[in-house]
RNA sequence: GGGCGGUUAGCUCAGCGGAAGAGCGCCUGCCUUACACGCAGGAUGGCGCGGGUUCGAAUCCCCCACCGCCCACCA
């Protein structure tokens, strides 16, 4: 059996995907008996390509989904995608922009239609991308948003709230993206701390008499303003109350009225109240009965309002009329002033306040449930510090904008009436207008109807994901088995937009929590920890990562760099080095399979293992209970750390070495160590697959006796391995330190030297039985090894201590000029010893140490006392016999 | 303006009440017949500052200082 000396990942991950997916293996069964554990992926953008957060998501879920698998339960990964309205529907936009096409132009269904061409053509590269990393999702079980079963359920959800009250249509102040054309939700908007500008601006008296300044950061809104309000307990201004002043430019006298949102200690105490343009005053505008006057339409040019100023660009104007007023002398100041201004989440355009008509999500009476299942732990949010970000934000939130002014999307399934005007949240006094079929006649009066132009926010669909992707609102195999799922896995960024919009559309809609566990992991970063961006430059691609260090090495760096509660800063000289460790396992594997050739190994009967033998199969043992642990708690990192250790610093750098001499020694012993190294690879192959999930198939093909795909081969078991006894780490110790005086004194490693070891005790002396010298031998490289008695005399034999052994290490030549350079060493070793001995001794003759700390404390700390004070005295020992 | 993280080896980060850790990097030797994507060894730390609690603090509490994030309708 001819195996490469080097894992090529590009070699095996494809044929292996293939064999994977064709043979069914990520396929969940329903009827399988098997317990079920679900969990559904955060759906990519249909029009999005492979970035490094999906490469996080995936390796995760599919680190938990091949874990589960494996342990026996019916494991379903159920995938799709996001139509992701606003994103891309400008995508598709910009693409025709290229080709000349105006969206406008072409209308509405057209362009709809351009974007499902779009979708057909482009829509499964991020799912074929998904495949690359290795996702064992349940590809037969795909959705996508906009299908026709999961835009049935996203209907039904808008009917029945609708139906309920908890969805209504009026006109508010919104958030408003002049270039994208669409009100926004409040999440949508970011909100960026920017130096700006805070300008005074004097309002005259209508007598010509002073007025009153009033401190603004957006001057031109002045243009709309329809009063100046003032404290109601401002002595300043009390006898302004109930006067007017004048609007400069506009010429228009305007009231002012006393209200307590002013501040009195802000700018001049006097606010200018433009309703129609800024939320505090659109409110303020509705208790005094103020006029609206809009002076920047939704286009975010001024309007016809602004008179002078009418069709300029909104910052345009900005500039005219501070340039007026400046003129006119009523600018009495500027000052800076830092405050932040919201932008669109998709364009970056500076968000305006507009009025406008918009549908609304009544969202109290959902969000009270959704708080109560977290905080009464029926849904677990990981880490935990995120529940508590969770619950503020559900005990502060507004009502949710849900119409968006777009094309793409699911469109509002409300009409209303050309004849009788009845119009769905306005005037349907049955509620009839808004329906699950589309309406050809208006139901009271026979009339033409038209249906709403607006689509629904993208995530207005996405919460309903869960449970619409398993069927709902029908009560289908699916949904009755695998709802509601087990994990929710995703970057803490989406957390208000997506899980905790789930958790109430769940509450309401299917009268459960749609997961039990919220697993959020943080966002990846770039080595310095710097947010990717194309701006910086730094964007890494997983596609490019994969081709180079392979599948298997990116999604071991993603999970050991997942530690919960902090972001990853991707680092791909780490990601060389898990490379490498795909590497070393490979090798571990050629070496073991080389030893075993094709033959199962016969189970040997436990008297003929060795102590290695044991030793390492505990080891095992122990390590699958803490990476079984591990993946319980999500502790990704802890778990991939614990195999990387044990594969390569027990295993290969310790077992694999020592188990050359059992495969030089008699047959039984050969035997049962064969049988050894091949049950612990097969151990670390299954323990391992989940993480990395082609190299250890491509090696189980390998394994003799295998039976089946190591998909599918059950997950090493919690098990209790019996106690270390401490014999083998006991010769490790010393073999570490023969091989480190060797090294420090530059004897040639490629030259057998003789070895003297004298055991300081009983079981120490019990220890050196003819194999462990071989082994010895064999790893210190020295030989021969003689044990007990007195060390040999003379310069030519170099000192040390380990443990409970004394040794000494024969040098090929005598150097006489070097004596005195052992004996420093050896007083200097002696020096850090004593030290170390007397802190331990100190804290031991501190009474309320000893009383007050829990005894095994105390009597670790008197073996480490014991242990320190031996080292002491047998280095002592030396330097006197050199002495001598 | 509220809230939340972080500050530990040159770099990226674990540890979160009882001998300071990992990976990478660095230094010294080695092509020892699984692996040079390797082997063996080594150096490197006032655990941000100042207080407190404790027999004992990187770890718990308080204060401060930087760095970062989220939320928020103070013009």
């Amino acid at each position: 059996m001819e195996i490469p000396k080097q894992f090529v990942p590009g070699e095996v991950e494809e044929r292996i995907y293939a064999l994977w997916e064709g043979e069914g293996h990520f396929r969940a069964d329903p009827a399988s008996g098997k317990p079920p554990y679900v969990i559904v992926i955060p759906p990519p953008n249909v029009t999005g390509a492979l970035h490094t957060g999906h490469a996080m998501f995936v390796t995760l879920q599919d680190i938990l989904i091949r874990w589960r698998r494996m342990q026996g339960y019916d494991a379903l990964w159920l995938p799709g995608t996001d139509h992701a309205g606003i994103a891309t529907q400008m995508v598709v936009g910009k693409e025709l922009e290229k080709q000349g096409i105006r969206r406008e132009d072409l209308g509405r269904e057209a362009f709809v239609e351009k974007v499902w061409e779009w979708r057909r053509e482009k829509g499964d590269t991020i799912l074929r991308q998904l495949r690359r990393l290795g996702a064992s999702c349940d590809w037969s079980r795909t959705r996508f948003t906009l299908d026709p079963d999961l835009s049935r359920a996203v209907r039904k959800a808008f009917v029945d709230l609708y139906r309920e009250g908890l969805i209504y249509r009026g006109e508010y102040m919104v958030n408003w993206c002049p270039r994208c054309g669409t009100a926004l939700s409040d999440l949508e908007v970011e909100h960026a701390e920017s130096r700006g500008t805070l300008w005074t601006i004097r309002y005259p008296s209508p007598d010509g008499g002073e007025g009153v300044t009033v401190a603004t950061t957006r001057p031109e809104t002045m243009l709309g303003d329809t009063a100046v309000a003032v404290h109601p307990e401002d002595e300043r201004y009390r006898s302004l109350v109930g006067r007017t002043v004048v609007l400069p430019l506009m010429n228009r006298e305007i009231p002012v009225v006393a209200d307590a949102m002013v501040d009195r200690e802000f700018g001049t105490g006097a606010v200018k109240i433009t309703p129609a343009h800024d939320p505090n005053d659109f409110e303020a505008g509705k208790r005094h009965g103020l006029p609206r006057v809009v002076v920047i339409g939704l286009d975010g040019k001024m309007t016809a309002e602004a008179g002078p100023f009418a069709g300029l660009d909104r910052y345009e104007a900005r500039k005219a009329v501070l340039k007026r007023l400046e003129a006119e002398g009523l600018l009495v100041g500027t000052s800076v002033h830092q405050n932040a201004v919201g932008h669109c989440q998709r364009c970056d355009a500076v968000v305006e306040p507009a009025v406008s008509t918009q549908w609304f999500l009544r969202i109290e009476p959902l969000a009270e449930p959704a708080r109560r299942a977290v905080e009464e732990g029926r849904i677990r949010i990981i880490p935990d510090h995120w529940r508590k970000v969770y619950l503020n934000w559900m005990r502060e939130i507004h009502d949710w904008c849900i119409s968006r002014q777009l094309w793409w999307g699911h469109r509002i399934p409300a009409f209303s009436c050309k004849a009788c005007g009845k119009a769905a949240g306005e005037n349907d006094p049955e509620r009839l207008l808004v329906s699950m079929e589309d309406l050809s006649a208006c139901p009271y009066c026979g009339g033409p109807v038209e249906q709403d132009p607006d689509v629904l926010d993208t995530w207005f669909s996405s919460q309903l994901w869960p449970f619409s992707t398993l069927g709902w609102p029908e009560e289908t195999e699916d949904f009755r088995r695998y709802y509601p799922t087990t994990v929710m896995e995703t970057g803490y960024d989406i957390l208000f937009f997506w899980v905790a919009r789930m958790i109430m559309a769940g509450l309401k809609f299917t009268g459960q929590a749609p997961f039990k566990d919220v697993f959020l992991h943080g966002l990846v970063r770039d080595e310095k920890g710097r947010k990717m961006s194309k701006t910086l430059g730094n964007v890494v691609d997983p596609l490019e990562l994969i081709d180079t260090y392979g599948a298997d090495a990116v999604r071991f760096t993603l999970a050991i760099l997942c530690v919960p509660g902090t972001d990853v800063a991707l680092d791909t000289r780490r990601m060389e080095g898990y490379r490498a460790f795909a590497n070393k396992l490979w090798n571990a594997g050629r070496f073991v399979l080389l030893q075993c050739g094709e033959r199962l190994p016969e189970e040997p009967h436990p008297s003929l293992l060795s102590r290695w033998d044991r030793w390492i199969l505990a080891e095992l043992d122990r390590t699958a209970q803490e990476v079984n642990r591990a993946l319980e708690e999500f502790k990704f990192y802890e778990a991939a750390d614990l195999l990387y250790h044990f594969v390569w610093h027990r295993y290969c750098d310790w077992y694999v070495e020592v188990s050359k001499v059992g495969l030089n020694g008699p047959p039984e012993r050969k035997e049962a160590t064969r049988y050894v190294l091949l049950s612990v690879l097969d151990g670390i192959l299954r323990l391992l697959h989940p993480f990395m999930p082609f190299v250890t198939e491509a090696l189980w093909e390998k394994m003799p006796g295998r039976t089946g795909r190591l998909v599918e081969a059950p997950f090493p078991a919690p098990a209790s391995p019996p106690p270390p006894d401490g014999s083998v780490e006991r010769l490790m110790d010393l073999i570490t330190a023969v091989r480190t005086l060797r090294t420090e004194k530059n004897l040639p490693p490629g030259r057998m030297l003789p070895l003297h070891v004298a055991p300081l005790d009983e079981s120490a002396a019990a220890l050196l039985d003819e194999s462990a010298r071989e082994e010895v031998s064999a790893l210190a490289r020295v030989s021969p090894v003689r044990v007990g008695g007195e060390a040999p005399p003379g310069e030519r034999w170099l000192p040390g201590v380990a443990g409970a052994f004394r040794f000494h290490l024969e040098r090929p030549e005598v150097d006489g000029a070097a004596a005195a350079a052992e004996t420093a060493r050896l007083e200097g070793e002696l020096k850090k010893l004593a030290a170390e001995r007397d802190k331990f001794a100190a804290k031991l003759r501190n009474p309320a140490f000893v009383e007050k700390a829990p005894p095994e404390v105390v009597a670790k700390n008197r073996a480490i006392l014991e242990d320190y004070e031996r080292k002491v005295r047998e280095v002592e020992a030396l330097l006197r016999n050199r002495g001598a």
